[in-house]
DNA sequence: CAGAATCCCATACGATACTG
DNA sequence: CAGTATCGTATGGGATTCTG
């Protein structure tokens, strides 16, 4: 399939930048391409989960960053927190309406990805992150 | 608009993690999501761009990191450079194709956040980013 | 089980200066 | 103009320990 030539301004305003440095659209794609954002809001796409149920599908999260991506996500509105006052302790995360609809946007990012990615990287050679240094 | 309900599990495998620790999805994931990422590759999507270009448009982005992003995304294929041995120096960057299709699952995203984000962070109190302390 | 609190390190990132 | 080289810092992020 073939993507328009034509550009769509609509967010790129005119010859302009993407985002003004300090405007809260920063701050929210911050938030959301934070490292383990998009794997946590992708995970719920399937419904409620809980805390670890969130750590085994972010494999290799750690307990620090599941908590404040968590608290970062749902101060954005992108997700809910719901506990249940029962022991041992249950918590459920759920996707906001607002969270769903990123995810939906989020989603095509995701699979596209996920269907090129093997290309891409041994392309480049594998493993090389940033740093090509080798001892 | 809604959403359908019905998940699509295209890329959620069954019941598992989104992406396996170490495959080269979460590189990817990790080079398009970093910082400047998304900003740069948007800022393509008009057609070529000059460094300088680029700098002004990706607003508060150091030197540095323009380079190294800029590296990066090279590495990954999605964006081309074109260096004319001319002086002063010019040099072009250009989305490759793969670089278009990227963009074009990204710019949903990135509209979104545009739209969104101020009601977002006018929620969260503005200014907040991962500190809340206040001296 | 679901976290909070600490400690600690790596490195991502920025500011500045230098160069072809 | 389009970078590279260095340096220094902040903070993102992991490992571990403790708790209700």
């Amino acid at each position: 399939m073939k993507v328009s030539t034509e550009p769509d301004p609509s967010v790129l305003q005119g010859a302009d930048g993407i985002f003004p440095a300090n405007c809260p659209s920063r701050t929210v794609l911050d938030h959301v391409s934070s490292k383990w954002g998009v794997l946590i809001l992708v995970a719920l796409w399937n419904g409620p989960q809980r805390w670890s149920e969130l750590r085994r599908r972010a494999e290799g999260i750690s307990e620090k960053m599941l908590a404040q991506t968590l608290k970062t996500l749902e101060g954005d509105g992108f997700l809910r927190r719901d506990a249940q006052p029962v022991i041992p302790p249950r918590v459920d995360y759920s996707l906001t309406d607002r969270g769903r609809e990123l995810v939906a946007v989020l989603l095509p990012l995701v699979a596209w990805i996920a269907e090129h990615a093997s290309e891409i990287v041994d392309a480049t050679a594998a493993g090389a992150l940033t740093t090509e240094a080798a001892p």
